[in-house]
DNA sequence: CTATATAATTGACAATATCAACTATATGGC
DNA sequence: GCCATATAGTTGATATTGTCAATTATATAG
């Protein structure tokens, strides 16, 4: 296979998993957000005390938009902000224990649909596609900079 | 590996893809549209003549807002509009001399961009890549409803 | 011919995102 | 302390993107 065939290939894959993962979706599967809010409330959860910035620059978002999105946030009782006792300007951000239920609670509707495809495969197939999944993880992590999807 | 486990490395994997895609990016890499935009476009480059229904159908997007995308680009002559001569109500789509040329344009920097990723790597790994990438297809083409992301 | 269906458009609007200006704190030099 | 400058976050104005319902033009079945 030439070098222009496996280009080709490439962004065939792309394509197929765009479609696949469902990322044209607008609202996110199992959750009552859009994939923005998704994002900003897995970052906190994930990362308990986060500061507004960090969120902004992990997920590249504006930050004026960020900060009404965590006052949305704030007003639905999802998350909580800490004012830092060292720099007053900054307010770490933490999930509400409803914040906490609700990204479990999603989480597990999302696993849910998972499980649905993977045992729709026999054992020895799964584990092919995860092999399949490592493998291309390994190797495209070796260079940074990416297959661009389209 | 038990079953709960691989529905974690699915979703690692889902995660990892949709960063190396670049799917959080609004603009697309190599043009001046945002993701649906291209999607249009692309569909009318693949399927000179669709209509606008099938395009809404095959992109689910919404006929108001797909039908304001279609009169940009006819405004801004990247694409063509017949009427059908069999039905009045229905008009043919097509991209014009233009809109394949920024089309071919756009195509051929991301392909550069995905042979800079494989120039990366041996041939050796560039056949494992392609092989896992059809492997993961293969597999998930089988069922239909796929692993969603997040 | 009507009645009903369909493709596409239009109007009104909602949701999402961006930019620039602003408030409040913080830090370093004097 | 006081100023200048920087930073975190907010607010106002506005643009962009997406949605819903109503409408126009055409088609088709009875």
């Amino acid at each position: 296979m030439s070098v222009d065939q496996q280009i080709s290939a490439v962004r065939r894959f792309n394509r197929f998993y765009t479609l696949q993962v469902g990322l044209l979706r607008k609202t996110f599967l199992g959750t009552p957000w859009t994939l923005g809010e998704t994002r900003v409330l897995y970052e906190i959860w994930l990362n308990p005390g986060i500061l507004a910035k960090e969120v902004a620059l992990r997920l590249d978002l504006d930050t004026a938009y960020l900060s009404r999105l965590i006052a949305k946030f704030e007003k639905t009782r999802l998350i909580q902000r800490e004012q830092s006792i060292g720099d007053g300007r900054q307010y770490q951000l933490f999930l509400t224990e409803a914040g906490h239920q609700q990204m479990e609670a999603a989480n597990a509707i999302q696993r849910e649909e998972t499980k649905q495809t993977l045992l729709a495969l026999t054992e020895d197939e799964r584990e092919k596609l995860i092999d399949a999944m490592a493998q291309i993880e390994r190797l495209l992590s070796k260079n940074r900079g990416g297959p661009n999807a389209g």
